[in-house]
RNA sequence: GGGCGUAUAGCUCAGUUGGCUAGAGCUCCUGGUUUACAUCCAGGCGGUCGGGGGUUCGAGUCCCUCUGCGCCCA
């Protein structure tokens, strides 16, 4: 709980101020008092609780982390002085493909499902070079050493956080492989399964031929390929009854595919095609016969108007094939590659012949045969004609995707069914987005969904599906009806476990069961970071002081898969959105202003800028990128950063070494005057913050401090050296400034803010109240200050009066060539008359930081004109 | 092709519901130190607010249109 600041009873203000060693010295000391502990006796709405996102384990932090991560934390310590409990869990994103890559190669080893465990299991002491010698393993053991390494790396993560100076509570921490998350994922799917959100469906889906793995629609992504259009004869069975004609032409990229042609189709207005529709036509080279049909999804315009269907050659022949009752004819396996044997389809002696010629070829293998083959058929006409074209990838992947019919498991997303869309869409509109134009790309991606999430992977690090399938007497599993664990087994491994009722003897035995050997895509654990972060289903307690959360906190790129994802879990299991804001950072550029990501080899590791520039330079740089909006690396930035917790430093010293009270009198016109900027400030950083804006915040306050020691702090130090009430007023004017910049600049600069804090105030700042605007109820501010141009007069503010005075007296030195120092031997103001009488209010302040020796005011249009002394004769 | 964002000084960006002469920081230039800070201070140079059209007494701001750039999706 935030506390009011309690001056200590004795300054200790040093000699000269540094920022040697004070992240180390401070954040021991967090650590050791518990700084950022959640205080879990706090009711919800004195909670303020963040999702913080897991960065991938596997690798390095780099710049773009903390730049994001610092912004979640300005706002999670601003929320903190504001008096609530801040609930700041850190989880490690250790599950999935990145960490499997890294283990293999790291140990020499290699993950196979059907090895058994071994619990006596070492890791190999010599990494072959070759990886198909490295040493096959048990899944469970692959876990294993998966969690070994990703723990040293975590270890890593945390010390770079922590000198970052993250506000986390670091005993709330978890990860996305650990048991707990496990636990979760588990009882998560069989809630959706028993609810019948979940199921499992033999179908086509997309394929990555690489890791051999189906992907979903959220990782896909389109890149723009060379290709060509291949112009190829249909035979007719029934010749035209006009024409004569007897074969019809097609253009397709994909040639190679002819042989899993199931129809023809096009457009059902194109009047080319009107007769067609309702007869059949035979494949060249095969001579397959196959209906020609009409759907709206033919493109008139593209190629010749018409387009074979094959199973599969893309998403939109999934589509045909389904919505027109069409047969199967797939040929390519899960490896990419045409089947070894013809099917059976092929009836023919030739056409069995033909398909040998490419039986075993990937794609572009295939397609060459076949060209040939067309070519000395004369069912190719003309050349090829090249065109660049749209082709689907996975993500992280480097051949186009194949679709394969397999069993997978999916989880509703509302893809195919418009009610549970619409549902999802009015989700989105319960968040308020930061910034509000960011829910469009939610809205966008939940309506134009095609197809409910497939959530199995079939690779071996990640969560497996806790599930089972009794198997017949010919050992054929039942897929209908799958067998599951009690929740209170969870987790488990149904490769290593064994379902109610059966024994290990029984495993892979007619009359026996299986386990389902896939594990559970990353996202379908990371969509439940809220209900694991907030102990779902095993600390109640826990759960109902912090969910729905107060915020997610991610990048704008992954609102399609993380922020979508976890949406859906949390409807279906806790029919609510998981959180009431959703707070979207932009990127980190490069200074070519191309997106700085590890594939582009241009990221910068972030431990060097940390000491260059000190974690409070950095942390500047961060807050001062907008949210949501894409922000260049700039190391000048991280420098400025560095100067203003440098100028803090040396201001606090300057301003507290008066003497001030911070609720002393403050008498002067002039003192009250930037008190009452003070507190517009304030009330502007308040809002900012309250509506995510750290960096509007930051700008203001840092506009406000250095003005406050250009102009403020000058104008009032020879008073405040003096003595008498204008020397109180002076000095506990600025102990409240003080006192007050000190805690707006805690959430950026939190380092030097907690240094010099510590010189004159109990406790740490990030526990300190927020500031609330000074009043004269207090007593702190003399009632003869209520005058025009002194407290918050928006028509003449004192200060800003002061200010352009003060910068006219510099110009005429500057242009003089002389030092500040120089006196004035006359000044004299000409002004208005109200101007003249707001210039008499701090008229000795004026004087004594110009060296003015005689200040002459009169009334007119306004001039300043100075006078220096004769300058002295040299003899 | 659809959607979203963006365009202001050499660079990075503020500029709120339209309202005084469009601002800041950095860069650059010219000066200035030793009772807070050279890890500093002051001053100066620098902009037809992407182009065009419109609404208005008044447009960087609102509307239309064109162009460039970025991102998301197809």
């Amino acid at each position: 709980m935030a506390h009011t600041p309690t001056p200590k009873n004795t300054r200790s203000l040093p000699e000269r101020p540094t920022l040697d060693g004070i992240e180390a010295r401070w954040s021991a000391e967090w650590r050791a008092q518990s700084t950022y502990a959640f205080d879990r006796t706090a009711d919800r709405d004195q909670v303020f609780s963040i999702d913080t996102p897991p960065p991938t384990a596997s690798g390095s932090l780099h710049v773009g982390h903390v730049f994001s991560y610092t912004h979640t934390d300005c706002i999670a310590r601003f929320q903190r002085m504001s008096g609530k409990s801040v609930f700041y869990p850190m989880g490690w994103d250790d599950n999935g493909l990145p960490t499997e890559r890294r283990v293999e190669n790291f140990y020499g080893v290699r993950c196979d499902p059907t090895v058994a465990y071994d619990p006596n299991f070492t890791p190999p002491t010599e990494i072959p070079k070759d990886r198909g010698q490295y040493q096959v393993i048990s899944r469970r053991n692959f876990v294993d050493l998966c969690l070994e390494l990703t723990t040293i790396d975590e270890v890593a993560f945390e010390d770079l956080f922590r000198t970052l100076g993250l506000s986390v509570d670091w005993e709330q921490t978890y990860t996305t492989i650990g048991s707990e998350a496990q636990r979760a994922s588990q009882l998560a799917f069989l809630r959706n399964l028993a609810r019948g959100e979940a199921y499992s469906q033999q179908a086509p889906c997309l394929w990555d031929t690489t890791f051999q793995t189906a992907v979903a629609q959220a990782e896909l992504e389109d890149r723009d390929r060379p290709g060509a259009y291949h112009d190829i004869t249909f035979h007719r069975t029934v010749p035209d009854t006009t024409t004569g004609e007897t074969t019809i032409t097609i253009s397709t990229t994909r040639p190679e595919l002819i042989v899993s042609c199931v129809a023809l189709v096009a457009h059902p207005d194109d009047p080319r095609f009107q007769p067609l529709f309702g007869t059949t036509v035979t494949s060249p080279i095969f001579g397959i016969e196959v209906p020609v049909c009409a759907h709206e999804l033919a493109d008139p315009e593209k190629g010749s108007g018409v387009a074979m269907i094959c199973t599969f050659g893309d998403t939109t022949d999934v589509t045909w094939w389904r919505e027109l009752n069409l047969e199967t004819r797939a040929v390519i396996g899960r490896d990419g590659r045409f089947a070894q044997e013809a099917p059976q389809w092929c009836t023919t002696a030739d056409s069995q012949a033909a398909y040998a010629k490419f039986a075993g070829k990937a794609a572009g293998g295939a397609r060459q045969v076949m060209v040939e083959l067309l070519k000395s058929s004369g069912d190719l006409l003309g050349e090829p004609r090249p065109i660049q074209h749209p082709v689907k990838f996975f993500e992280k992947g480097d051949k186009p995707l194949e679709i394969v019919a397999t069993r997978q498991w999916y989880i509703r997303n509302g893809g195919r069914d418009a009610e549970v869309r619409d549902e999802l869409v009015a989700r989105g509109s319960e968040l308020t987005w930061h910034p509000g134009f960011m829910q469009h790309r939610y809205d966008n991606w939940v309506q134009g969904l095609n197809g409910d999430w497939l959530v199995s992977r079939q690779r071996y690090f990640g969560v497996p599906f806790p599930i089972w399938y009794a198997l017949n007497a010919d050992g054929e599993p039942d897929y209908d009806n799958p067998l599951t664990p009690s929740e209170a087994e969870l987790p488990i491994d149904p490769q290593s476990h064994v379902p109610p009722g059966f024994t290990e003897e029984q495993r892979n035995q007619p009359h026996g069961f299986m386990g389902d050997p896939d594990v559970m895509d990353t996202w379908a654990t990371s969509s439940l970071t809220p209900q694991i972060a907030c102990g779902w289903e095993t600390d109640p307690d826990l759960f109902a002081r912090t969910f729905p959360m107060d915020v997610r906190p991610q990048g704008h790129d992954i609102i399609r898969t993380w922020l979508f994802s976890t949406m859906v879990r949390s409807h279906f299991e806790n029919d609510t959105a998981p959180w009431k804001n959703a707070a979207l950072s932009g990127w980190i550029l490069d200074p070519d202003r191309k997106k700085m990501s590890k594939s582009k080899g241009n990221v910068v590791t972030p431990m060097g800028l940390l000491e260059t520039y000190g974690s409070d330079g950095v942390r500047y740089w961060a807050a001062s990128g907008r949210p949501g909006t894409d922000t260049a690396f700039d190391e000048k930035e991280m420098k400025v950063g560095r100067r203003l917790a440098i100028k803090l430093l040396n201001a606090s010293s300057f301003a507290l070494n008066f003497g001030g009270s911070i609720d002393g009198l403050i008498t002067e016109p002039i003192d009250a005057a930037m008190i009452a900027d003070l507190n517009r400030l304030i009330a502007e950083a308040t809002d900012a913050f309250g509506g995510f804006d750290y960096a509007r915040a930051l700008e203001k306050t840092e506009a406000f401090f250095w003005w406050f020691c250009d102009d403020y702090l000058e104008l009032v130090k020879l008073r405040a050296y003096g003595e008498g009430p204008g020397a109180e007023s002076a000095a506990n004017a600025l102990a409240a400034a003080a006192c007050v910049l000190q805690r707006l600049l805690a959430p950026f600069i939190p380092f030097a803010t907690e240094e010099v804090w510590s010189w004159w105030m109990e406790g740490s700042v990030h526990q300190a109240a927020w500031p609330t605007p000074l009043t004269s109820d207090s007593n702190l501010l003399s009632e003869s200050n209520s005058g025009p141009g002194a407290l918050g007069n928006e028509e003449m503010s004192l200060t800003a009066l002061a200010s352009e005075l003060l910068s006219e007296l510099r110009r005429m030195k500057s242009e003089a060539k002389v030092s500040m120092k120089t006196q004035f031997a006359e000044v004299v103001i000409t002004d208005t008359a109200e101007r003249l009488a707001n210039i008499e209010r701090f008229k000795e302040d004026l004087t004594g930081v110009g060296g003015i020796l005689s200040l002459i005011l009169q009334e007119g249009e306004f001039s300043l004109r100075g006078e220096f002394p004769p300058p002295e004769t040299d003899t």
